[in-house]
DNA sequence: TATACAGACTTGCAAAAAGCAAGTAACTAG
DNA sequence: CTAGTTACTTGCTTTTTGCAAGTCTGTATA
């Protein structure tokens, strides 16, 4: 019998339900989360970077957040130079893969909440 | 000027930020909110109906959200019988836009998470 | 050489939110 | 008049957030 518990794979089994709309919620159903995997997709790849996005992080849920997402297989980290040492965040294929997730937020927010900045100008941003 | 205190909506300055994402999250970024639309996409109108979803919302919780959802205009209370007394919930327009959201999740909990139910079988089960 | 500064975090603690069990109120059916 | 259903509310414990401060490594500067 395969057991996520032994490989390390999180499955259905892992979660609420088998439902893939809870499942992903176990994983991304947070304040935080989506804007950390927003500012990947944007191109930022700092501890630094991140912190400095205008919603504030607060630095320990930062650090929780991207070692849960790096746990998960959404990102991954790296050492791009030493002294000093310092860490790069990017993406995974399964975390680019969210990026369709993102965009109905924008668009949904962009049509029902007033004020917010449209899709078009946030994707003139991106590296 | 207008004030969102006084007319009861909510604009992004009422968020962390203008970002539509973030906007979207300080509404729905938690465990439980999207389930909740997902249950009511699917048809469901009853509160007794969202409490018999697998994942078991803790009932306080699910009191809280209708009611958060209701003041965001996402989904409105209706009394459909007297004697004895029975409320209906259905989404709005703006709730229904949050379908695209949704599906996306699905699409990548499907693609992701091994063992979810794939998207054909849970459209499947809407009304 | 001492001093300040940047990046990437960790730690401690108070406050807020979640989770659980039980209780309530209106009404119905047996 | 007892049990059952719907739609919640209340109280309490546990977990998660949020905030401030501290740590550690290394660089630049006076």
């Amino acid at each position: 019998m395969i057991d996520s518990k032994k490989t390390g794979k999180k499955g259905a089994a892992d979660g609420r339900s088998p439902c893939p709309v809870a499942c992903s919620l176990d994983l991304l159903g947070d304040k935080w989360t989506l804007l950390v995997v927003r500012d990947l997709l944007l191109g930022k790849t700092t501890y630094t970077e991140f912190q400095k996005s205008p919603e504030g992080i607060p630095t320990n849920i930062l650090a929780e957040r991207l070692k849960r997402l790096q746990a998960a297989g959404i990102l991954e980290k790296s050492q791009y130079q030493e002294r000093p040492v310092r860490y790069a965040y990017n993406l995974t294929a399964k975390g680019r893969d969210l990026q369709p997730v993102l965009l109905a937020m924008i668009d949904w927010g962009n049509k029902h909440i007033p004020g917010t900045v449209p899709r078009e100008q946030i994707e003139a941003m991106a590296q």
